[in-house]
DNA sequence: TACAGTTGATGACGTACGAAAATCTCGATG
DNA sequence: CATCGAGATTTTCGTACGTCATCAACTGTA
């Protein structure tokens, strides 16, 4: 195994409060300061963690719209289009995919005008071959990071 | 105003380091550490920030695949296809959307194996019509929170 | 040898609290 | 009717105190 069960569990306990400090890290691992302080810099070095955030309600901050996009797009002009997407700021996630279509998109607007406006504009590139909007009626659950497996010994 | 630009300055910075000290953001906002702290507080007391989570690259742990799921369910089972969904906990998203299907779930797997087993298994609801899988063959980018604007004044 | 823990020293950190400043409220006044 | 301003409310600030993170040198252990 790459990486070892205290690494998992202070993951996990992350996932649960990522700004506790490391004492009470430390505390809730049973283990000393230094230990979790050590284990989070190599988790950081070797990119397990890539960095801290907030998690964000956006339909607080008014933007109250999700939509999935999704997109068939001539091959070699691929990149192109993904570049362009993800350049587009409330595009939350975009991926290249197998499938009927070739990029799913998921982008957040503040209503639905805004949304048109922007994947009309999105579509007028000739490179798009045929597209398919999804609006989300309801987000069950969005981004949930879930907690790594921790092998008891 | 001021109030407000403040809040939204306070949540892009936590954007870009969300274990930032609150004397750090004091400092970069040009206020004291007390306004900072009042701030926060009521932002999450207000539900704009849900909480802090470290960045996790999945890909690094072993969730080396990742798939979008469509599905057509039958009316009245929604709620019990999305609740099943949900309580898998590989499942990072899950939607309920207008379009040709009625459900789309992102869900990240050890390798397409286990993907095929999991899906395998969702299918055998009686209730699921319908069902599509795209695998993502390159994430753009996933789960990326943009910042919130900042009215100057 | 490699990893975890301990100790101690130092500067940074979060929070509580009272004071100061800014803002709002609303009736009185010209 | 528009303006004023005393008092109330909200927001911000500085200070103080106990906690925290970091580093280094050292010990224990498998």
């Amino acid at each position: 195994m790459t990486y070892e069960n205290l690494d998992a569990k202070l993951v996990n306990a992350l996932l649960g409060d990522g700004r506790a400090s490391l004492r009470s890290l430390a505390e809730e691992l049973d283990v000393s300061v230094t230990t979790v302080s050590n284990h989070l810099s190599d988790l950081e070095e070797e990119g397990v963690i890539e960095g801290y955030t907030p998690r964000l309600d956006y339909d607080a901050v008014g933007y109250d719209v999700t939509a999935v996009i999704q997109l068939q797009v001539e091959g070699n002009a691929l990149p192109d289009i993904t570049d362009t997407l993800r350049d587009h700021r409330q595009m939350i996630s975009v991926y290249e995919v197998t499938g009927d279509y070739d990029v799913i998109a998921i982008g957040k607007f503040k209503d639905t005008d805004g949304m048109n406006d922007q994947i009309k504009e999105l579509l007028t590139d000739p490179d798009i071959k045929a597209s398919n909007t999804s609006v989300v009626l309801n987000a069950v659950s969005e981004n949930e990071q879930f907690e790594l497996d921790v092998e008891d010994t």
